[in-house]
DNA sequence: CTCCATTCGGCAAACGTTTGCAACAGATTA
DNA sequence: TAATCTGTTGCAAACGTTTGCCGAATGGAG
């Protein structure tokens, strides 16, 4: 461990050529106490302006960066945030992320991302890791329970996307509303017998995208098929191709786009046409939805919205008690993954319908 | 800012309900001195058993945590460690992300990740904004120029991902080898006159394609027109399209996946048959590239395996000042984007030629 | 019984900040 | 002229750890 003499006194270069330069150099350096170049980075208007850019240059020629760790220590808030997702490389996650990390460096925060691997226990074991080193915590379509959520609450603040607890701040797409919308579309299209093909257990998603499917086909007299639960990647929808085959049904709503495209291709690869036998619809919108072909009709979900929403919701919480829940708008995308079904009216009647349905 | 009391002493309840249990707490309901705390968890073997069990005991019971804050301003070092990439929604970068993450919490550290959005000024913001609270950089893919990674350098333990500079620890994936494979497969096929759609400026990887696919060209007698440089999305694939069949060129060499795909698909729509018309490869083996139709003939490249010897570059680096350089091989990996060209051999010449080329 | 080695645990300084308090100057008011 | 106020700065305590040093206790050897 090297040691370096400078300005009389004894300084540990913890990374070699590297000298931590501190308050206390620029104070020296600019002739006035550490308190002052202190105020001059988190309350300058407490100090002349004379002195504040003096302070400034000084500080700017010893390229003096402060250390939040130091920061963080007394004044109990470490400026990152921690966000939790299921799975990165899943393609409804990045945009989240992404918008949530922008959103949070414009007001000075950094965000850390860890990965569950879509377990439970993982999950509350990053939680508890990260709780002591953030000032809070963006839990990304937890697959915990309740009661664990409820207890890890305490520990830190947290905010909770894709999942409505009661008392706990959460924001939401409102993902029941597009699978109704898709639901209608299919029976619209003259579709009477749907699959569900569902997502993972413990998923509250999963839950809303069932019940709201289930209601609106029962509403119509129509019939749905749950085939589930499943991991949601493309390897499980692709696998579902075969029973989804046997069920009989002519369209298929699948839990994710993930789960969509494998069962899209899988069908395709054994004959059977996309949309002129069967009706596939995903669910979020990912990038490659557009690009499959043919391109999938899908709901979209407000991913990069809810991510700033989110962090919004965490920063603010520090300053009231006050818990919001957000309930974010999802939209049906029509594309070419849907087509007419065995009972399809005639095109005149088909916007009647619609319209009778909708209201 | 609620006050609470408790043994006797005043606490600030940072956030509600929550009181920061220290090092202090465990020692007073133990009856031992802080010190003998720190120790049981940092130098277990400097304490009695029968005291360290009986301190760890009342430290689980009060739900202890250390503050990382804390032994990060006295020990130099935060255990948590900066990854910086260009674009979290490119499906390149999640799989290294999450590799690493994963490797990286084995060791017991944390990952902060943030994406520049491909812009070298966000990305020197970046680095330097991460310098302090971190132990060392991931720098992935970077799109700053040598000389300003060179100065980066010195103010924190980087290990650069896709980058050769001499002198800078790495890990690069061996982009070049699987270029000349591409070509040497798309020439194989018959093709002689190629296109490199490429990549960004300031990419390392793009240069080292380009050069590789030049090099291999040339040596065959063949032509290359290189189209670029271009932002690496579907996007620019697929606007690509036209000025590719401009050149009247057979084979396509795109920069990674994401274009390939873009490329591929507007092909299609245009009605020019793949591979029957053009060949189409691609470069990272991302995820799609398997689901798209044709699927596509692609170059993997070992991103999980690059996160992870990253890491452990990072982390060794605090040991000795070694830097060393570490070369992962990439694969051709042949689907179906790719076909016989207009100079195709027999068959049976074909694996003779290809042994030809390959000595 | 004395001495020494060993093991354990306490003491206190240090890490780089922030912040309440007090001091001081100069300006304003009574 | 004295009193008050305002703006600027210094002083020192704190934040929760780690760690070098030293003393106490213990046990074994002589």
């Amino acid at each position: 461990m090297a040691l370096t003499e400078r300005s009389g006194s004894h300084r540990i270069a913890i990374k070699e050529g590297t000298v931590a330069v501190t308050i206390r150099d620029v104070a020296r350096a600019s002739g006035v106490h550490i308190s002052t170049v202190s105020r001059t980075f988190s309350a300058p208007h407490l100090v002349n302006p004379e002195t504040r850019s003096r302070v400034l240059a000084t500080a700017e020629q010893l390229g003096y960066r402060p250390n939040r760790a130091a920061r963080a220590l007394i004044t109990g808030r470490t400026h990152n945030i921690g966000l939790i997702v299921a799975d990165i490389a899943n393609p409804f996650f990045p945009p989240l992320i992404k918008a949530a990390e922008t959103h949070a460096r414009r007001r000075d925060y950094h965000v850390f991302v860890a990965d569950t691997d879509e377990d439970p226990i993982v999950e509350l074991d990053l939680v508890q890791a990260l709780a002591k080193q953030v000032d809070g915590i963006l839990l990304c379509s937890p697959r915990m329970s309740d009661d664990q959520i409820e207890q890890v609450r305490r520990e830190v603040p947290l905010v909770v996307i894709n999942r409505m607890i009661t008392g706990l701040p959460a924001v939401v797409m409102d993902v029941g509303h597009g699978a109704r919308e898709a639901v209608r579309h299919l029976l619209d299209l003259g579709h009477r017998h749907l699959v569900y093909l569902a997502g993972p257990r413990g998923s509250w998603t999963n839950r809303e995208i069932r019940r709201a499917a289930g209601a609106t086909t029962r509403a119509a007299g129509a019939e749905l098929t749950v085939l589930g639960p499943n991991q949601p990647v493309e390897e499980t929808g692709a696998a579902a191709a075969e029973a989804v085959r046997r069920t009989c049904a002519t369209a298929v709503l699948a839990y994710n786009d993930l789960m969509a495209i494998g069962l899209l291709q899988a069908l395709q690869d054994r004959g059977v046409d996309v949309p002129g036998q069967v009706s596939v619809v995903g669910i979020d919108d990912i990038a490659y939805s557009g690009l499959v072909r043919p391109r999938l009709t899908t709901v979209a979900n407000p991913t990069a919205a809810a991510g700033r929403a989110a962090v919004d919701m965490l920063l603010q919480q520090g300053d009231d008690g006050a818990t919001g829940q957000v309930t974010l708008r999802t939209d049906l995308i029509i594309r070419n993954s849907t087509g007419p079904g065995p009972y399809a009216p005639a095109v005149a009647l088909n916007a009647e319908v619609a319209a009778t349905v909708k209201e």
